[in-house]
DNA sequence: GGATTCTTTTTTGTATACAATTTTGAATGT
DNA sequence: ACATTCAAAATTGTATACAAAAAAGAATCC
C-alpha cells in the first residue's frame, strides 16, 4: 500500500505518479493503465482514475476515451511554444521578483545558487549530482515566481516547468552548457537581489530563450541524425 | 439523463459543469455536492467525481479532503493576479496574431466584430443582449490566441478567462463601458490585420489593463461601500 | 502466404456498496 | 440561556461488480 502523502490515496497516486513522470521514472510514451498502476501501489482503481484526471489536466499525461492513456510525448513544435511561454512568463516573473524580493527572499535565492556552485564543484560528477543541479536549477524558476508574488502566475509557471521536465530531463545532460547556465543564473539573482526590475526581466528572457535555442539545436540535429539513418538504409 | 456530448458521461457532466460556473447559474460560493449534481443529471457519482477532480484542477471548483467543493471565489487580489497575467499572455497572443494571420483569419476577426457592432446597435438592449456582446468580446481574445498558433498558449488563455469570466460576468454589466471596449478591440484587430505586430501587443496589453483598472475601480468602490455599512449600523 | 472475420481477452466506463470522516443537531448539565 | 458532549445524518473516500468498447489473437477463406 503506498504511503499516504496527505489525507487520501488519490492526492497520494496522483503526487507520486506525477513525480515518476516529471523525473522521467515512466517515460514519454509510456502506455500506463490503471491495473497496472493498482497494482503496483496496492490500491482500488477508483484512486489511479481520479488521479490519471488531474494528470490529465495537467498535461503530463494524454488519453482518448476508452483507449487508456498515454504519457505525454512533447514534439519540437510542443517544445518552442512551452519555451517561448516561458520566455514570456520568466521574464515577467523575475519583475515582479525583483519588485517584491524581501532580505529574506534575496538569502534563499542565494543560498539556491551557492547550492548549484556546491554541486558543480564536485571533482568526479555523477549522472545523480547532474540530475541535482538541474533540479535545483528549475527549482530557482519556481523560487522566483513564488517571490513575485503572483500565486496564479506561480502555478501556471510550475504546470509548465513540470511539463518541460519530464521531456528536457535526459536531453538536457547533453547539452553541457552548466556554466553559461549558472552565470546567468547568478547574474538574473542580482538584478532582482539589486531590484533592477527591467534588467532582470531581460536578464531571464534571454536565459530561456537561451536554453530554448540550446536544447532545439540539439534535438534538430537529433532529428536530422535520425532521417540521415533511415535514408541511408 | 443528461445528454452525451462526447462518449463518456463524465466529459458531459465536466462540460455542462463547466458552463453553468463559467455562465455564473452556479454562482461562486456555492456548495456543490456530489450527491445534488448526480440526482439533478440522473448519473451516478462517478462521473460526477472525476468531472470535479477536472474542475478543480482548472481552479473553478475548490475542495479539501471530506469537505466537499465549492465554487472558486475571486477576491480582489486574484483578480488582480490573473489580468496581470492577462495583460502579458493577451499581449504576446496578440503580437504572434499580427505576425500569423491569414486572410481568412483576419476575415473571421472582422466578422466578430460586425456582430459586437450588430449587437451594440440593438435600439432597447435586454440583459441577455448584454451578455452576448460580453461572451463575444471575450471569445474574441481566444480566437486571437488562436490565431497566433501557439496552442499551449490558447489553452492557457482561455482557462485564465474561464476563471474570470465567471466572477466577471455579472460584474461588467455594470460597468458601462460598451463603446471603450469596442473602440479598443477593433484598433486591436486593425493592428493585427495590418501586420503592426508590436503595436498589437502594445494595445492589447493596454485594453487589459484598461477593464482591469475599470473592474477593480468598481469592485472597490463596493467594497467601499459595504464597509460604509457595516460601520454606520 | 496473406487478408478477413469471428471470438477471446483486455481495458476502460459506470454504478453501487461499504467505510471513514466531518458536520449537524439534540439532549444534558451547569 | 449557554456550553459541552454524544449520537445521528450527510458526505466524501475507497473498493468492487458489471457493462461496453476496443485490442489481440485464432481460425477460416481466398
Amino acid at each position: 500500500m503506498v504511503k499516504q502523502t496527505k489525507n487520501t490515496l488519490r492526492d497520494a497516486v496522483y503526487n507520486s505518479l506525477k513525480k515518476m513522470i516529471v523525473t522521467g521514472q515512466i517515460p514519454p510514451g509510456a502506455r500506463v493503465t490503471e491495473n497496472d498502476i493498482a497494482a503496483k501501489l496496492n490500491v482500488s482503481r477508483t484512486p489511479i482514475r481520479e488521479a490519471f484526471n488531474r494528470l490529465e489536466r495537467d498535461g503530463l499525461i494524454t488519453g482518448r476515451p476508452r483507449q487508456g492513456y498515454v504519457v505525454t510525448e512533447f514534439d519540437l513544435n510542443m517544445f518552442r511554444e512551452a519555451f517561448d511561454i516561458r520566455e514570456v512568463l520568466d521574464g515577467y516573473s523575475a519583475e515582479l521578483a525583483a519588485v517584491a524580493a524581501t532580505e529574506e527572499d534575496k538569502l534563499r535565492l542565494r543560498e539556491i545558487l551557492a547550492e548549484c556552485e556546491g554541486l558543480a564543484a564536485i571533482p568526479n560528477r555523477t549522472v545523480n549530482d547532474q540530475f541535482q543541479e538541474l533540479q535545483i536549477g528549475i527549482d530557482l524558476h519556481r523560487v522566483i515566481a513564488q517571490i513575485g508574488g503572483n500565486s496564479m502566475l506561480h502555478g501556471m509557471l510550475c504546470g509548465i516547468l513540470d511539463k518541460c521536465q519530464h521531456y528536457v530531463w535526459a536531453e538536457l545532460l547533453w547539452l553541457d552548457e552548466w556554466k553559461v547556465t549558472r552565470e546567468e543564473h547568478t547574474k538574473i539573482v542580482e538584478a532582482i537581489c539589486a531590484g533592477e526590475v527591467e534588467l532582470a526581466g531581460k536578464l531571464a528572457r534571454a536565459h530561456v530563450r537561451g536554453s530554448r535555442d540550446g536544447i532545439l539545436r540539439l534535438l534538430q540535429m537529433r532529428s536530422d541524425y535520425q532521417t540521415f539513418l533511415t535514408k541511408a538504409s
